[in-house]
Parts: C-alpha cells; sequence; structure tokens
RNA sequence: GGCGGUGUAGCUCAGUCGGUUAGAGCAUGCGGCUCAUAUCCGCAGUGUCCGGGGUUCAAAUCCCUGCACCGCCA
C-alpha cells in the first residue's frame, strides 16, 4: 500500500507547513483491461469505472487524502500525450520500424506477449506465458514459443508484419546518467540497479499498438495506439491538470512546465516499475520540454507472513476486505511503525501485527491518554496547572525527540519516527510512574494537577506527532484536550492552566486471533475471483467401446490418511481404505488442497492401475480429479454414504 | 542465465566517519505500582554481527570470495 506511505509523507509536509499537491490516476488503458472487460460482458471505460470507484472507497476508508485521484482515459491525458509524444517525434526521437508479431485471425488482432501461450524453449513445461516461463523462469520472445496459442481463443497464431513506432532511449543516455547519478533523486539502492539497466545499454522502446487496442490514437497514424505504458505516466500530469481547474490559482504549467518554479516533483512507485519512472519516464519528459522529477522514492512489495501475496495461495488481501474485520487505524499505524526508505518487501507478519498494535498503540500511547486526562476528568477538574520545574529536563528530551522525529519523517524513515513518538510516551509514562499523582493528590492536589500537566503536554506532542500517521486518532485526541488543528510547531509543551476536554475510548486492543480470521475469509473470497479467467473446454478424446471401459475397475475409497511430500511440488500422500484393504495413493494435487481438509471424503478409485513406483515410494492406484486450464484441480468426490470399495459403474 | 539488493538477540529492526564492553522494542524470567474499561515502571539473561579470506593499531562497518533469501530483466 504505497498510497498508505505517500498519503504520511504528504501529512507530514503540510503539518510542516509545506504547499503539496497529492494526485494519482489509475491506469485505465491496455490489452488485460480490454480482455477483462470483454469477459464481463461491459466496456473497457465501465470497468475502469468500477474499479475508480472502488478505489475511491478504499482510500476514504483508510484516510487516504488524495487531492485528485484521476485516470489515464482523460481528455487532459491524451493532450498531453500527444504534446509529448508529437515533440519528441519533431525533434526526431521517434524512430519506426516493421516487426512481426503474433496476430490471431480469429480475434482480428495482434497478440501482446502474455497473450499468447505455448511450451518453453528451455524447460519444456507447457503452457507457458509468450514472456516468460513461470516453471524455469527463462525469459524470451514469443516467437521462441513452441506450439503457440491465442490465450483469447486458443487458435495458433500466425506472424504478421505491422509499422512500429519507438522511442530512442539511447538519445538520451547522457542526460539519463547524470540525472540518476545526481543525489537525492534516487535511493542507493535503486540507483545501482538503474545503473546497470543503463550499462546493459538502451534500447529503442517500442510505442505503438496495432488497433483494436484501448488507448489513445497516435496523431498522424492509422490505426495505431499509444503503448499504455507511454501515457500512464502523463496521467500525473494530467490529474494535476483537473486538480488546478478547480483552483483559480493554479495551473498545470507552473507544476510541469516552468523549470524556475520553486516546486519539487516527488514519485512513489514500487519496485517492479523503477525502469519506467527512471528511465523512460524522464526521458519522455527531457524529450518533451516538461519538467524531471526530483525523487522517485521506490518500495518493495508487501508480504503477508513472508510469503509473496498471491491469488493461486488465497494470501491476497484486499484493503476492503481488511476495513470489513478491522479499523484501518492498525494498519495505517503497522505500516508506519514499519516503514524505511528501503525497496525491501515489507511483511505483514498477523503474529508482530496483532503484537505492535497492542503494545505499542494501544498500552503505551492510547494508555497514556487514558491516564493522563482520565485522572484530571476524575479528579481534577479537567483543568491544568504548570508543567513541574523538576519535569524540566525532560522537557527538553521531548524537544529532542521531536527534532528527530521531523528529520526521520524528512527521510522517510517513518518506522524512525515512530520511534521517537514511543521515547515521548516512555518519558510521560515513566514520570507518572515516579511521580506517582494518585499518592501525591492526597496532600498537594495541586502538585498532582501539575505533574498531569506535564504528561497531558506529552499527549499533545504525540497528537502531533502521530498525526501524519493517524490522523483521525490524533483529531480525537485533539479534541479530547480541548485544541483543533495543531500543526508540526505546535509540538510543544505549552498547555498551561487551562481547561481539558474528556477523555473518551479511543481504540481496542486486539484479539489474538483476529488477523488469522480476516485472512481466512479473504481466503474464501479469493477463490471465487480466480475462476475468472478463460476456460477453453479441451477437445473430447478418441472414441471407446464399453469393453474399453469396464476394464478400468473404479471404486469408492475413504480418504484416511493425508500428508504432504515436502520434496515434491505437486504430490500429496493419501492412505486410502477400499474396503478390503488400504492403498497408498500417491496424487498430484497439492495446489488446491491442504493434506487435513483431505481427510474423511470419499472418492473415486482407479482401483486396478498397476502399481508405479515413484521417488518417493510406490502409488496404488489413481484418485480421479477434474483440472481446467489454471491446474484449479477438484476432487472427484462422491457422497460420504458411499461404502469404501463399493464399484462405480 | 545476467544484473542488483539483503543477511545483526527467539521475532521486528537501529547501528553515523572504521574507534570503548554491539543496541532498542517485542517475547521470556523476576520484582514493584494501582491513576488507567486499555495498564504502567524497574531489574535480568541471551549474539559465530551468514561462512571464509584480506586491508588496518582497530572491521558489524571497507575489499575479495562462498552460501542463503528476495527482487528486476523493459
Amino acid at each position: 500500500m504505497e498510497y498508505i506511505q505517500t498519503d504520511i509523507y504528504v501529512r507530514f509536509l503540510r503539518l510542516t507547513g509545506k504547499d503539496v499537491v497529492y494526485v494519482c490516476a489509475s491506469d485505465a488503458h491496455g490489452t488485460p483491461i480490454e480482455i477483462n472487460a470483454k469477459k464481463k460482458g461491459i466496456s473497457p471505460e465501465e470497468l475502469v469505472a468500477y474499479y475508480h470507484l472502488k478505489h475511491q472507497e478504499d482510500f476514504a476508508k483508510f484516510e487516504i487524502g488524495f487531492d485528485e485521484f484521476y485516470t489515464t482515459d482523460s481528455p487532459e491525458n491524451q493532450r498531453h500525450s500527444e504534446t509529448i509524444y508529437l515533440r519528441a517525434k519533431e525533434k526526431g526521437h521517434i524512430s519506426e520500424r516493421v516487426i512481426e508479431q503474433y496476430y490471431c485471425e480469429k480475434c482480428g488482432r495482434f497478440l501482446p506477449d502474455r497473450f499468447i501461450r505455448g511450451t518453453c524453449p528451455r524447460c519444456g513445461a507447457a503452457d507457458q506465458y509468450g514472456d516468460v516461463c513461470e516453471v524455469c523462469g527463462a525469459t524470451y520472445s514469443p516467437t521462441d514459443l513452441g506450439d503457440p496459442r491465442c490465450a483469447i481463443c486458443g487458435a495458433a497464431p500466425a506472424l504478421r508484419p505491422s509499422k512500429h513506432l519507438f522511442f530512442r532511449l539511447n538519445d538520451f543516455r547522457e542526460f539519463l546518467v547524470d540525472w540518476t547519478a545526481a543525489p537525492g533523486i534516487l535511493q542507493d539502492q535503486v540507483r545501482a540497479f538503474v545503473r546497470g539497466w543503463i550499462d546493459q545499454g538502451l534500447q529503442d522502446w517500442d510505442i505503438s499498438r496495432d488497433g483494436p487496442y484501448f488507448g489513445f490514437k497516435i496523431p498522424g497514424e492509422d490505426d495505431k495506439y499509444f503503448y499504455v505504458w507511454l501515457d500512464a505516466p502523463i496521467g500525473y500530469i494530467a490529474a494535476t491538470e483537473r486538480y488546478c481547474s478547480r483552483r483559480a490559482d493554479r495551473s498545470v504549467e507552473d507544476y510541469w512546465l516552468d523549470a524556475s518554479a520553486d516546486v519539487e516533483i516527488h514519485h512513489f512507485i514500487g519496485k517492479d516499475i523503477a525502469y519506467f519512472h527512471t528511465l523512460f519516464w524522464p526521458a519522455m519528459l527531457k524529450a518533451s520540454d516538461y519538467r524531471t522529477p526530483d525523487t522517485v522514492h521506490v518500495h518493495g512489495f508487501l508480504t503477508v507472513d513472508s510469503r509473496k501475496m498471491s491469488k493461486s495461495r488465497g494470501t491476497f488481501l484486499t484493503a476492503e476486505q481488511f476495513a470489513q474485520f478491522l479499523h484501518p487505524w492498525y494498519l495505517r499505524y503497522y505500516y508506519g511503525s514499519k516503514l524505511g526508505d528501503s525497496i525491501d518487501d515489507l511483511d505483514l507478519n498477523i503474529e508482530e501485527f496483532v503484537n505492535r498494535n497492542n503494545a505499542e498503540l494501544v498500552n503505551n500511547i492510547t494508555n497514556l491518554v487514558s491516564r493522563a486526562l482520565g485522572f484530571l476528568n476524575k479528579r481534577l477538574d479537567s483543568r491544568l496547572g504548570s508543567i513541574p520545574s523538576d519535569a524540566r529536563p525532560l522537557v527538553e528530551q521531548a524537544h529532542e525527540a521531536i527534532a528527530q522525529a521531523r528529520r526521520r519523517y524528512e527521510d522517510l524513515r517513518i518506522g524512525q519516527a515512530v520511534k521517537e513518538i514511543l521515547a515521548v510516551a516512555d518519558i510521560a509514562n515513566n514520570y507518572l510512574q515516579k511521580e506517582a499523582p494518585w499518592a501525591v493528590i492526597k496532600e498537594d492536589p495541586e502538585r498532582a494537577r501539575d505533574i498531569l500537566t506535564f504528561a497531558a503536554n506529552c499527549v499533545k506532542v504525540i497528537a502531533v506527532l502521530l498525526k501524519p500517521i493517524l490522523p483521525g486518532y490524533c483529531r480525537q485526541v485533539e479534541t479530547m484536550l480541548g485544541v483543533s488543528d495543531l500543526t508540526w510547531d505546535d509540538a510543544t509543551l505549552d498547555l498551561e492552566n487551562c481547561p481539558v476536554g474528556t477523555f473518551e475510548k479511543l481504540i481496542d486492543r486486539l484479539e489474538p486471533g483476529a488477523l488469522e480470521k480476516m485472512v481466512a475469509a479473504s481466503r474464501e473470497t479469493v477463490a471465487d475471483v480466480a475462476q475468472e479467467g478463460i476456460f477453453q473446454v479441451p477437445d473430447f478424446g478418441p472414441e471407446i467401446n464399453i469393453e474399453d471401459f469396464a476394464r478400468v475397475d473404479l471404486r469408492a475409497g475413504k480418504i484416511v490418511a493425508a500428508e504432504d511430500v515436502p520434496e515434491a511440488d505437486k504430490l500429496l500422500k493419501l492412505e486410502v481404505d477400499l474396503g478390503r484393504e488400504k492403498r497408498t495413493i500417491f496424487a498430484g494435487i497439492k495446489k488446491s488442497f491442504n493434506p487435513a481438509d483431505l481427510v474423511g471424503k470419499t472418492v473415486a478409485v482407479v482401483a486396478n492401475l498397476k502399481p508405479r513406483e515413484m521417488r518417493f515410494g510406490t502409488s496404488h492406484g489413481m484418485v480421479l480429479a477434474s483440472v481446467d486450464h489454471e491446474g484449479k484441480i477438484t476432487l472427484c468426490e462422491l457422497n460420504p454414504s458411499a461404502r469404501a470399495g463399493a464399484q462405480i459403474k
């Protein structure tokens, strides 16, 4: 969720008085969206609009405050795309070349790499994408594939020549070398691999696609469209323009064209799209006399329990699903506490998630708010006194933490900023513990009031420092303190001799199993989504007669035990009761089943199959199952009332 | 395969320019407090700084190499 990282940074900058515009746009164009829409029987525009709306709902829930969340399928974007292209062309940075690509007669279209499936030229695995083999990891071009097929209709495509337009990236080699080396633009980790790309040589970039294609037509060409990745980043400019159109005092030129304007452009992106944002994008802007970005912050992916989020593994988690089960504050806090400026993946560890939120956000911070204000509310008429002189050194410590937190935010080391916030809470908790106002109040109520005054001021500081991460939470704390709209400069300990508001419940501790429940629930809904792909029903086999069929002895078998074969990718070892005996059968169904879920099921078994030696043991039979084009397996299950060993005829 | 990154306590992570006995939080153990619908405070233990080599008076830190994991390959 790069949106949260960016949102935290934006809120921080605003808090310190910076004028920030936060824009984004959803990528609308490209073949995958077009095909997906077709499958659902709606237009690409409708599909894009649907996701756009979904996103906006998520943003609202998670307090992500874009100034503009636009779409790349907009008139502004079209205009800027054309301008950039035409200027680059004018300066001779566009070249033409005829290339041969697979074309599917049946679908009437050229096929992008991902829409061609065939046999991997290196390892021979069947049904692989046109650009990369998921089995052996080889990369190649679609023409290297054996037995290529159109992924949409299954027909064999033919090579067909077509003129394509190329952006001459290498014209900008010198610029890119300087730009990527300039300090502050890229993180060191990123600079290292971007330099590697440049050193390998910059190839021309194919920016055109033949129709039909969901995108912008290329001016001056017939039935050619901009490749989605040309206009996608230009969406930043279009979104800025859209934002400016609502503001009389601003224009898109200030942000993207006027090199002398006092403006910085920051991009926040995932490492998967670094190539576009560190090479093509700045070169395109340079070619067309737009401003180039001042900083590109690259972040890693989100993993769940150290595993990449994956739909097929059921570890894919959407913001929407999260919000259904848990308050978004938990996620914002957890991210905040872990975010750094590294491109390493960020792991959402379930146990740690519960732990951190409970131990830091609830026990430490929220409890401080509660004990400080609660005491004042109940015993001291909700009025502050003055900060005791013996707390002066602690005030100094708090000031140091505030300054440090600011530096950490500036460097995008948000997790470190959170550590400083916790340090402030520690100071206050510690002081309260030592000074024990609950004891002091019996002798000297005003002294107790002063002690609580220091604690309340620490709460105020926290309300400011935590604001970028938890804006809604901090707003409530402000109300309880009787203040509002604190800015970074208000992170001072100067609330004295004034009334405070009333403490109210802020946030609950998380139940230990809360997140597991959510992950389990999302797994189920995701299973439905995964079936959306297009299923090509394979041809039927040659005819057989009844005698042929009768030779296969099918029986009902009860699975009495099932275990994983860790060395094998696909196999599970099953113990199946066939009435007169129990058989060990290896079944290639690991992908779709957990061993524990299989026990007790009644399934169809080929009982007279010749035993087969395998690397892990001997398999005495075969369990029947159905399998689709995506490898999803369903067992051929019988009603459990069938007796073990009963014949299936 | 090519390129790049990462590897520090059981877990999550700090560690500045190479410089004292390598740190924090969580978890664990012990003690204390009672304002807190939530607890909090104190004390304690734990390390092959991934392995090997090198540079240096001195290496978690710099160089080489091996291993493991991760990413990227337009």
